[in-house]
Parts: C-alpha cells; structure tokens; sequence
DNA sequence: TCCCATCTATACGGCTGCGTATATTTCGCA
DNA sequence: TGCGAAATATACGCAGCCGTATAGATGGGA
C-alpha cells in the first residue's frame, strides 16, 4: 500500500481556502491540485467529481461550524455572556468568517447550500438565544437583539464605511454594550 | 447610420442582472450575447473587453445606489424617519439588495471593487447619521445605532435562521423600534 | 526480494469562454 | 435607388478546465 502524499482532507482544506478566498467558482480541481504540488491524478480517485468535492467541503464546514465551535466554549465554561461571546469569537474569527461569508453568498444560488447554512444558523441563533433568555424576557424583544447581534457580527467586515473620529472597533464595541450592556 | 438593436446600456444592464443573481464569475460576454438573442459581434464595439464591460457595470451601480436614490428621497420629502426609511427602501429594495450583496462580495476579493463600495457606503452611512444626528447627542452612540441598523438591513436576507413563533419581518420592526423607536 | 494494491503522472477528447479578423446585413442619407 | 458607415454574424486560434484512460512510481507485506 502506497501511502497517500497527498489525503482527501488535504483536497478539501485546499479547497475550503479557495473558497474562503475566491468563492465557490474557484474551486477547480486542476488549480488545486497545481497548489497542493500535485496533479489531478489522485483527485478522481478519492472523489466522484468537482460536486463531489463541493459537497463534502460544505460538510466540513458544517461540522466545524457547529460541533466544534460549541464543544470548545462549553468546554472553557464561563458565565453567560462570556460563552456567548466566545463562541461569536470562534465563529466568527478571521478565517472561519471569510468562510462563513463565502458560503452564505454561495447559498444565494444554490438551495442546497442554503439548506445547510439554515441548518447552521438555526443554531447559532438558538445559541444565541438561549444564553440571553433570561435578561429578556419579552421574546420577540429577545429575538430582535439577538438578530441585531447576529447581523453586525457577519455585515460588519462586509460594510466598508468609516466612522470619523472612530474605528469600527469602537464602535461595535457600543453597539454591543446597547444591545446586552448593562449585565 | 444603422440603428443599434443592442445599444450599450441595453450589455451593463444584462450585466448587471447576472451579476446580481449568479456572481461576477457568471458576466460572461457570450453568455449575455446569448441572453440578448444577438452574438458577441457587437460587443467589442461598444467595450474593449470584458473587464471594460464589468467597470462600467460598476459605474452605473454607484450612480444608481447612491445619486438616484438619494435625488428621490429628496424630491418626496416628509420627516428625517420617513426620509431615513424612504432612502432605505430604495436602496435595500428587493433587486437593489440582490445587486448589492453581489457587489459586497465581490469587494472582499478585488481592491477597486472594494473602494467604489467604500465610497457609496460612506455616503449611505452619512445620510442615516445625518437624519438621527438631532436624536442622539452622544456621537459614539449615534454611530453605533446606524451601523446596527445598516448592518442588519444588508445581513437580514443572508441569515437564514427561523423565529419560532414570528416572521423575520415581525423581528425586524422590533428592532428598528429599538433602535430607532419612540421618535 | 518480489508482488500488488494504492497513489500519482501523463495524455487525450470535449466543452466553454476570450478576443480578433473578416464577412454580411441593416439602415440613414444623398 | 444606391452608397457607406455602423451594427451584427461567422469563423478562427488560444487557453483553461472537466472527466477518462492508461501508464508509471511507491512502499507494505508475503
């Protein structure tokens, strides 16, 4: 048995920073191969086709998205709104958010895409919701806060206004002690 | 002189139309050739190529997004909410929405991209700060709830989760009436 | 050591898209 | 009506990419 230079997760990072990177028409399979210092050749034994790829890219994504991320703040603990707050910073660090925004351009076009992104997001929202139940007790007013939280935290890096006098930084900063400050 | 069946405007905004629903990668100049029911043949003659065809693109979205939307809400006049929403629906109107994301996105890969949304989104958010200017003393916080308000009329169509028990639009209103409410 | 399954390289056919070159049509105008 | 310029059609070469077929390399186990 010759052992594999070149593993299907190896295919599927690549893949998953192209599309980070470029989007989902990126995604070739030449071009990842020629990235990987590889030709094709092993591709089409590990995966039917490109599709094949794709879908099980989205996999990935899924898994790390969810599972992992809340494994790891349930692990570290913490009170309320610092569990709610590190799995924002998890979700939503630099590499797993450029991923996260390309999937959700992506799912504009692509039912099943946004399935799997409705799937995700039910629960992050319900993450969300869970952790700051008690402090609202009206529901729809929990809700409105908790979707104004959820929609700064993806539209913010995708909103290239300046701020006189401010960073964004700062800024969201405020948005955030309006929304949950005060606890 | 013969009579152009196919002028300029008739290529951007053919352009502009699967830009918004399938991405800068899908603006193909024979694909919308084809969608035109005409060959590529005149193109050339209207644009040197096809990154010719995508700035102009560009230049018809930032006059669209930004003078002609802001030219009405002026023209219709009524109260600083009223003009603050006006401008919003126009500019977050289903088909302007759709052409916006797909602009976003597209920023996030290409510099010149990036700098045109910049410069539209700088006046957008200008606008919304100048209505509410009056409402909020504290400029920190004035600039906090635009952004929260802008950052969740653009990620409102790209979060996908579900309120159980409400619409995303019933959400919506409560937060605006957070943000913004009472006046 | 040699076998053989596994992984990889190479070569191919087909398709799509770009940009150019060159015909052909279409109309305004004289 | 017929000329001529503008618009369009057609044909071409080139390049990238897909998926397949086939050959070659690699390394564990008998």
């Amino acid at each position: 048995m010759a052992r594999a230079r070149t593993p299907r997760t190896a295919w599927i990072d690549a893949g998953l920073a192209v599309l980070a990177a470029r989007g989902p028409d990126a995604v070739r399979v030449e071009a990842l191969a020629q990235q990987l210092g590889v030709t094709k050749g092993g591709f089409y034994g590990y995966f039917d086709d490109r599709p094949a790829l794709l879908a099980e890219m989205l996999d990935t994504w899924e898994r790390r998205s969810i599972g992992d991320v809340l494994d790891r703040v349930e692990r570290e603990g913490g009170d309320t709104r610092t569990r709610a707050r590190r799995a924002g910073e998890l979700t939503f660090s630099p590499e797993l958010l450029t991923l996260d925004l390309a999937v959700r351009d992506w799912a504009r076009r692509d039912a099943a895409v946004a399935e799997r992104l409705r799937r995700v997001d039910d629960q992050r929202l319900g993450f969300l919701r869970t952790q700051f139940a008690d402090r609202f007790p009206d529901p729809v007013e929990l809700e409105a806060r908790c979707l104004l939280a959820f929609c700064t935290a993806i539209a913010s890096d995708l909103i290239l206004a300046r701020h006189p006098g401010n960073t964004r930084g700062e800024i969201v900063d405020r948005a955030e002690a309006l929304l949950f400050g005060g606890g």
